[in-house]
DNA sequence: GTATTATTGTAACAAAATGAGACAATAATA
DNA sequence: TATTATTGTCTCATTTTGTTACAATAATAC
């Protein structure tokens, strides 16, 4: 593509105006957790993947399209956690340079420079499975780990805190670690994925009789890793993903 | 004002588009948790009290403005926590309604028929201070107990069961107590709020000894009710309201 | 005055949960 | 066969919570 030969820009009518999302799309690679930051062409700006709703379409559903487009993944555990609305977080210069950097023909009013709201969600997906996609606009979708982020644009490390604050909080209510871990894991890795989200140590034994005593695991085979000593057994959660997620749909709807 | 003198409806060039709020509005009598609940002219219809954001106002700052206009109060506890964005929930033949109701002239194109993504909050008041005024569009604005509420339109039933569930999770950490109560108050009055917000009994004696143990609590002259018995001490939280708030506000935005 | 009544504050003990350390079991390796 | 690192579990101490008991006390009845 020349440019002579401008991009068409997403058309007003199909999207709601000042209204946007973005996702904090949680990983854990076995050691880190980490999230999925994209960058655009040529601008240095870091971000989150967000994206817009259309006008006949459910706010959840924009997510969740938005999610299988970048991940490819379906069923994507997910929740929505804050709506940010401040004045101060609408920056339409940024939004100016990324068309402008991807070829896009400019109008000075195009809808995307004015304000946006933006509700905010954060996704838990199994690291393995993903191959994410970058999109027109970006050149890369890459992970990162949440104490290694580069610099982010507007206010979206902001998002960052908030997200993976609200994720402490729902730490034991959620069973956050099913949507983080394989279907088959050790207590080991269960207890790093604990230890990552609080951001602190926490003792083996203790761990294990507390996990072990709320009976939610299911023990299976051990796991033999070629090392010299005792195999961990494999462990995996009693209620399966979907159920547990429509368990939270229906205490929410209630 | 008569049918020949309509009024003049809110201009769509002042507002955000397909953006509103709600608000659910706790308030603790003595005895029950309670909500405010406006009832708009002619109609029937009960609702949450809401409203709309302004083109050059934050968020924030539009529910702020709409608490004031309602009940006088500054400086409300307030706490954001679900953005409703169906489809299904908008319903322009009620907003409609409501207006011809109320004497508006009426346009098929004007902006309030349009879908509507909400975000709602919650406010945690002291009933006592309050004294709630209907606004234009309204007959009345009433205390109504969380569980004998009149049928509400749209979601907003949805809405306020939401807010409840999630003023539960929070009832610990964020010393929701504190905002419900009058400066100075009995271990009785705190135990009755902490149970209306659980709808459960508590122990007396483990809920007292649990609260002394947390340090919060200051302990000041007794309350002499003229009743046939030992008279309480009255409590009142170590940190005052308007710090706790600031605490919270910089755990968000750190 | 004195006994009665209802409620409050706290102590005392039991039960449950958690902290901290010890130790046997066991895959691979030397 | 001994060694090594890690795992699963046990034990005992500590903390927290559940439960019961009981003394203190403000008003009232007598």
């Amino acid at each position: 593509m020349t440019r002579n030969n401008k991009k068409k820009l997403l058309d007003s009518k199909d999207y709601i105006p000042h209204l946007a999302y973005d996702s904090v799309i949680f990983g854990f690679n076995g050691t880190q957790l980490k999230i999925l930051i994209l960058e655009y062409h040529n601008t240095e700006f870091f971000a989150l993947p967000g994206g817009f709703v259309k006008r006949g379409e459910n706010l959840d559903d924009a997510v969740k399209r938005g999610l299988k487009e970048r991940t490819g993944l379906d069923h994507i555990y997910l929740e929505q956690f804050h709506t940010f609305g401040s004045l101060s977080r609408s920056q339409p210069e940024i939004m100016r340079k990324i068309l402008k950097e991807n070829d896009f023909e400019l109008k000075d009013d195009y809808w995307m420079f004015d304000r946006f709201i933006s509700v905010a969600y954060y996704a838990l997906i199994n690291y393995d499975e993903v191959e994410p996609k970058p999109d027109e606009l970006s050149d890369s979708i890459n992970w990162y780990a949440i104490d290694e982020l580069p610099p982010l644009m507007m206010d979206h490390r902001k998002i960052v805190e908030k997200a993976l604050q609200v994720l402490r909080d729902n730490l034991e209510r959620k069973l956050v670690g099913m949507n983080l871990l394989p279907p088959k894991f050790t207590m080991k890795q269960l207890q790093q994925v604990y230890e990552c989200i609080l951001g602190e140590k926490l003792r083996r034994t203790t761990f294990q009789r507390r996990l072990l005593g709320k009976n939610i695991l299911e023990r299976h085979e051990k796991l033999f890793q070629g090392k010299a000593h005792k195999a961990p057994y494999l462990y995996s959660f009693k209620v399966s993903n979907s159920e547990r997620q429509k368990e939270d749909k229906e205490l929410i709807h209630k």
